[in-house]
DNA sequence: AAAAGGCCCTGGTCGC
DNA sequence: TGCGACCAGGGCCTTT
């Protein structure tokens, strides 16, 4: 699934094909991936330049000249670049573009979803006014007060994108393993300073991410932009601790996949 | 009010 | 081989 370092992964590189290129129509196969009206979300889209590409957390902002949509991938929405009109089953978006090319949105599970926001304002705009701060400027005093007296799991408090923005459910028991935290901790365990090193750690993580996606995508594959799953996992999907050897528990927390090392992440009574 | 649980979805995998 | 059951899970919504 899409996270932050994913996702900025995909902004950097759609940038290139899109940006100042003018949509000229739309065309939607699957309704319910667009949050607004379907005509309003038409409306405001078709004829409109595109003027600029961010990223906010894990959602992708497509600013235009008069508007902007918020893009979330969810699980499995990917984005390509088509230079023929032969779209796919999961194809449900297509833009048209004015120098023929179409940018289609690809999601086999349907789970993504697009919002109409403001152009100049959409970081102050649901969803993206409800974020905490991303990892590479979170105040670790701040993430310490939302934390300091919760019996929540510390993965549970890293995936809660209100404390801290961009980090899902693989980077979650990435940054638990490498702080030698075990996931189940409760928030109110940890002292302020451990808090500032989950910080560090969180920027650490997503960017070296960034940085192999950075190298490693440099057009579009078959399959689309959709993020670097070759990162060298430590823990997430693994069986055997590349640490200490041990065997890898796998447990549910908030529902969620959960990895870790019993004797490199071991529970403090 | 906070927390837990359900929901949306499809493709892959598993067991029989 | 066929087929049903189950799993994956981010964010939002409902229930407790």
């Amino acid at each position: 699934m899409p996270e932050l370092p994913e996702v900025e992964t995909v902004k950097n590189t759609l940038k290139n094909f899109i940006v100042n290129k003018r949509i000229v129509d739309i065309r939607v196969n699957y309704p319910r991936i667009i949050e607004n009206d379907l005509d309003q979300f038409k409306r405001a889209v078709v004829g409109q330049l595109i003027t600029d590409l961010d990223r906010v957390g894990k959602y992708l902002i497509f600013v235009l000249e008069d508007t902007a949509f918020v893009s979330h991938l969810r699980m499995e929405g990917k984005y390509n670049i088509l230079t023929k009109p032969e779209f796919s089953k999961h194809d449900h978006i297509i833009f048209y573009l004015d120098d023929g090319t179409y940018l289609s949105y690809n999601d086999t599970r349907k789970f993504g979803r697009m919002v109409l926001s403001s152009k100049s304002d959409y970081k102050n705009q649901l969803p993206l006014s409800k974020l905490g701060p991303e990892p590479f400027c979170a105040d670790a005093k701040v993430v310490y007060q939302r934390i300091h007296k919760s019996d929540i799991p510390i993965k549970h408090l890293l995936l809660d994108q209100t404390i801290m923005a961009g980090i899902g459910n693989i980077y979650a028991n990435e940054i638990c393993f490498a702080m030698g935290i075990n996931p189940f901790t409760p928030g109110k365990r940890l002292t302020l300073k451990r808090v500032e090193q989950l910080v560090q750690a969180s920027c650490k993580i997503l960017e070296a991410a960034i940085a192999q996606g950075g190298t490693t995508i440099h057009s579009f594959s078959a399959n689309g932009i959709d993020g670097l799953f070759q990162v060298s996992l430590q823990v997430h999907l693994q069986k055997e601790c590349k640490i200490c050897h041990s065997e890898i528990i796998k447990e549910k927390i908030k529902g969620r996949s959960t990895y870790y090392c019993p004797k490199c992440q071991r529970r403090k009574s």
